[in-house]
DNA sequence: CCTGTGCGTGAATCCATCG
DNA sequence: CCGATGGATTCACGCACAG
């Protein structure tokens, strides 16, 4: 006899690329379930005709049925929809980055924020390589924009600054990013031999991106998945990726692709840590380990301020008394202060930041921790 | 006798600046009559609280009472208003540039689509010294956008290809602009010597702008005038300019620096294009680039040491990690190293210096960039 | 005169955790 | 949810001043 299934959670779909309208698709997904959405939506080009180059040779512009909508209001409508469902899916410290030119860029951002979306960084993909305005009648349109956005004001989002850093040979990264086209043998090609997909982004566009704003085994979503370029940068990259992709012909492509990529191995996947991810050591333990005395003098930089260490940990120097950090600020007459790198102690006639103190402890900390098999 | 005098059509007070809020000045001007409209309109920033730089110095922030606004719904309300009062002002073939951030661009750009405007170009104003993100919660915010649109579809713009083209060492001009931001001399300061308006934009940008999208003798309009970049860079390229402005101090600052503009002076725009030396290739995007990959191993010259390729344009080699610079000094026990030379990677059983990489990136960005300005 | 050093500062949605 | 507390965090320039 027939009996009613209580709805079941249903299990993510991970590394699987979806067959279907994404709207469709993402509200059949359990909410709250994804910790990042990659979206490269139809760019509603409103091209005008054919282009020609000056040689009178066609451009293979974007006029695919997919990137046809009647008016604003109608594709603001499409964009409200989509980005609500995205925005069930995603975790409440999720992220999501959308990229557009100036034809959807202005009605992606505003809807983002009209639905609560909380705006991080707008960043320019400045592309190396562009095609020229062939009729030099605009600017060389050289560049496209992505928004990145948390899910919620509140959201805790994840940023990788350290590794972003590195990437930059040690200089904060900038919210312009250069980078080439996708060309080449990266360009996948149809049986033809013609583009498979019209807009393939780099794979270097989305390895920034994960590197970036993601971690290792996380779940990155792309609702608009084309040939997958997601999807091989997720595998590259040890993230789980869920794609979705109406399109018969780009799923099959995106697949064949995918299957193709090796995973890079987990060491390799390390990146720069941040110190705020340290454990955190409290002063009293340097004292309490007789690393430094109650009664002992430390002094900033210059000697220009001295304190007293106390037996709890605090210390009291020029009649203030409080944390490491605490008598700093108010030495310093400044809002905050790092006691572990504003304080040194003398050993053998010289300075020695109180830090080098708490880099040992943590060394102790590792090797009890370290699995001993 | 009284006798009813017909309306007559209103002069424009050219090259004056006007007092008061800018849609009401606007509806008071004669339709159809403006041939360009540089717009900076208030960003409605929504910043919370202080921030201080990591030597504990105190930002000086914008929190201008004009640059609050109680909602995005009363931001578009008022964007609204001022942007139809300046459709009605431009001349059939006129155009409009519109300056903001990631705040607000977005809701500039929607308005403008909605309004019937015609989109051109998006134009990214990227910052040679922006501020960083002290934080290290972000990217640097390196950049502004500029959106440039027609009145509406069918109108002839004005574009001077060719004037851009020169200014451009004989390639085209792209949509991102590399221009620093107004310091120095060329910041107004007020009576105590601090900086007279918070956001005083570049000449140098307005006189882009300008050899772009006018011809002399055009009329350009300024609707939040400020400290009068617009008209300054006006005058002393033979256009009038109608400013406007609400704040008293502004309008004051405005006319004074207007007053000592020498037409025709262009020297002081003449920015010396520093010669860079040759672009800073970070290591990171050979990797992001898929030139290297990650978990890839570099051996130095006699394969004395190895290091494996991290995925974030670090290197690991012996347990250290950190730069190919950093990582090659450390196993020679050196002061320092230069990386590009002194790591090798495998092709075809050879060993080829990774330099080799460097010099492929660097050809590609010579084709597209040259300084542009 | 030149060179080097130190300081100031710019449209900024800029912390995480614990009690 | 709020308040208190630990403690992490910056790049490019212009300018003044020292040597």
């Amino acid at each position: 006899m027939a009996t009613k299934t209580a709805p079941v959670a249903q299990a993510l779909p991970l590394n699987q690329i979806m067959s279907g309208d994404c709207i469709d698709v993402m509200n059949s997904l359990p909410a709250g379930s994804v910790d990042l959405i990659f979206a490269d939506p139809p760019y509603n080009l409103q091209l005008k005709g054919e282009l020609h180059r000056p040689d009178n040779s066609l451009v293979d512009a974007v006029n695919d049925h997919w990137d046809q909508f009647s008016s604003f209001a109608a594709y603001d409508h499409f964009t409200r929809q989509w980005l609500a469902a995205a925005k069930r899916l995603l975790k409440p410290n999720g992220a999501i980055w959308v990229i557009g030119s100036y034809h959807n860029i202005f009605r992606l951002g505003a809807v983002l924020q009209d639905q609560g979306f909380w705006l991080l960084n707008d960043v320019v993909w400045r592309k190396s390589n562009p095609m020229p305005n062939f009729k030099g009648k605009r600017l060389t349109n050289a560049h496209e924009t992505l928004i990145w956005a948390s899910r919620d004001e509140a959201s805790k989002y994840t940023f990788n600054y350290e590794a972003l850093k590195a990437l930059n040979d040690g200089i904060q990264m900038r919210s312009d990013w250069v980078l080439p086209i996708c060309t080449g043998h990266e360009r996948l090609k149809d049986e033809n031999g013609d583009k498979a997909h019209p807009t393939q982004k780099p794979e270097s566009l989305l390895h920034r991106i994960m590197v970036a704003t993601t971690n290792p085994g996380d779940v990155v979503l792309d609702p608009f998945f084309g040939t997958g370029t997601t999807g091989a940068v997720a595998k590259m990259l040890g993230r789980d990726f869920i794609g979705i992709e109406r399109e018969e012909a780009y799923r099959k492509a995106a697949q064949t692709r995918i299957d193709r990529v090796r995973r890079f191995d987990a060491s390799a996947l390390e990146i720069t840590g941040s110190k705020r991810a340290e454990p955190r050591v409290p002063f009293g333990q340097v004292v309490e380990r007789g690393m430094l005395r109650p009664g002992e003098e430390l002094f900033s930089l210059g000697n220009r301020h001295k304190a007293k260490v106390r037996a709890d940990g605090t210390l009291i120097g020029n009649d203030v008394k409080g944390s490491i950090h605490q008598v700093g600020a108010a030495l310093e007459g400044a809002p905050s202060c790092n006691g572990w790198t504003y304080w040194h102690f003398k050993r053998d006639g010289k300075m020695v930041p109180i830090d080098i103190l708490r880099q040992q402890i943590r060394a102790e900390m590792e090797a009890d921790t370290r699995p001993t098999h």
